[in-house]
DNA sequence: CGTCTCCTTGAAAGCGTTCAATTACAGTGG
DNA sequence: CCACTGTAATTGAACGCTTTCAAGGAGACG
C-alpha cells in the first residue's frame, strides 16, 4: 500500500517532490511502466529486480536512504519493490534545469554503483561475494548494529547464489567469529579485516586505495 | 602506441574532438588517472577492466564503434585498453553546455549497458552466459560475419568464467550447429532462435518484449 | 624450423545447487 | 496460554557443473 503525503506547505512549485509512505513488499513501479517519476529513499530499503519468463528473479540493486532509483527516461527497465516499510520522495522525471542537473548527478552515482556491482561479480566464490556484500551494506547504511533489511532470498538473487548457499556462508562467518548473529537479520561485524580478506576486493587502485593489512588470502579468490 | 591526428581543418573550437589511432593491446588510460577526456569509438574494440591485487583481471565492458567510454568525472575508475587496432575521438570532459548534454546521453546509455551487464550475470550456466554474449556482440557490432575481436581470455574475464569453459562451450555450440566456426575468432550464427533459447534471457517485459518462439528451455536456466 | 601465443581438449577435484528435512518465529484464533 | 499456520532460515547429503591441472594442437613470425 502506498500513502501519498502531498507537501502542501511549500506553495508547491511544479518541481516539488511528493512524499510517499510505502508498506513493505509493495511494488512501487513495474518494468515497462512509463517513467514519469524518479525516487529518492528517505527511510527504509528498496530493491529493483527483473523477472525472467521462467519465474526466476534477478535483483539489480538495493537502495538505502539518500539513494536515488528509477532514473530511466522513457520506460522503467526494472521493477522496484519495497523491502521494508519505506518513505520516498518522488520527483517528476522531466523538470526544470536545476532539478535535471541534480538528477544527472544521481545518474552518475547510479552508474558508478552499477559498475561496483559488476565488479562484485568478479568475486567468484560464495564466501567472496557474501563478505563483500556485508561490507557494502555496512558502508552504505552506515548503521551501528547492521540490521539487514532484506531476506536471504533477496541477498541470494542479488549475488547470484541460492538462499541455501547464502545462509550456509553467513553461518560459516559466524562460526569463524568474523561476524556475530542476533537473529537472522541482525549482523554485527566482529573482524572487519578478516572479512575484507575473505572478500578479497582490494583492486590495485593507484590513488584512492583502501589499504589492507593482509597480504595473503586464506580464502581462494579465484 | 597512440598516434594523434589533430583535426586542424575545422577551425578547432575549444570542444573539438581529437582523433586518435591506437594500436591493439595499448593502454588508453589507467585506473586512477585524472579523467580529462572521454572517448568515442570510431573503429575497433576497446575493453575496460580492473586488476585485483592478486593479479586477477576483471573486465567491466566492451566498447564497439559509436560506443562511449571513460565518462568518469574526477578520476577513471577502471583501465581502458584496445582489444584491436582502434580509432577514437577524444573529447574534453568539461566542455560547453551542448557537449555536456551529449555526454549525459552517453552516460544514460552507459548506465543502461551496465544494467544489462548485471542482468547478464543472472544467467547462471556457462552456456547461458556465452550464448547471451554471442548474441550481444552480434547485435552491438551488427557485423555480418561476426568477427570476434577479443580473445577467449577476454570473454572469460567478462563473463566470470575460465577461458577453458568458454572454449568448451563455444565448441559445444559449434557441435550442436548453433554456430559455425572458421577459426577461433570468426563465428557465424547458424540457429539464432536456438541460441536465444540457450541464453534464456527472455525476461517478462510487458511492453517492449522481444518475443520468442520457444516456450520450453532445453538447457537449464537456473 | 623453432618459438611464441592462443585455443582446444581430457580427467579429476572442488564448490554451489538441488532435493529434502528440520528448526525458529511471528501472527492468529481457540 | 497454547496449539495452529505460514513464512523464513538453517542444515545435511548427493549430484552436476565449473575449475583446476595437464597436455596437445594450430597459426603467426622470425
Amino acid at each position: 500500500m502506498i500513502t501519498l503525503c502531498t507537501s502542501n506547505n511549500c506553495e508547491s512549485t511544479q518541481t516539488a517532490p511528493t512524499i510517499l509512505m510505502v508498506e513493505r513488499g509493495t511494488t512501487i513501479y513495474s518494468e515497462g511502466d512509463t517513467a514519469n517519476f524518479w525516487y529518492e529513499v528517505s527511510a527504509g530499503t528498496v530493491r529493483t529486480c527483473r523477472y525472467l519468463a521462467n519465474g526466476q528473479r534477478h535483483l539489480t540493486g538495493f537502495y538505502y536512504p539518500e539513494d536515488a532509483f528509477g532514473l530511466d527516461l522513457e520506460v522503467y527497465r526494472e521493477t522496484a519493490e519495497s523491502v521494508s516499510d519505506v518513505v520516498l520522495s518522488r520527483h517528476p522525471t522531466r523538470a526544470d534545469r536545476d532539478i535535471a542537473h541534480a538528477r544527472d548527478g544521481m545518474l552518475e552515482k547510479a552508474w558508478e554503483q552499477a559498475r561496483e556491482r559488476i565488479f562484485l561479480f568478479g568475486h567468484k566464490t560464495a564466501a567472496n561475494r557474501v563478505a563483500a556484500f556485508i561490507l557494502e551494506v555496512g558502508e552504505r547504511t552506515h548503521a551501528s548494529g547492521l540490521e539487514l533489511p532484506m531476506s536471504r532470498s533477496d541477498i541470494a538473487d542479488y549475488l547470484n547464489l541460492t538462499l541455501h548457499t547464502v545462509s550456509r556462508t553467513i553461518s560459516d562467518f559466524a562460526r569463524k567469529d568474523l561476524i556475530s548473529l542476533n537473529g537472522p537479520q541482525n549482523i554485527r561485524i566482529v573482524d572487519i579485516d578478516g572479512l575484507r580478506a575473505v572478500a578479497g576486493d582490494q583492486h590495485e587502485a593507484p590513488n584512492y586505495s583502501y589499504a589492507s593489512s593482509h597480504t595473503d588470502f586464506p580464502w581462494p579468490t579465484v
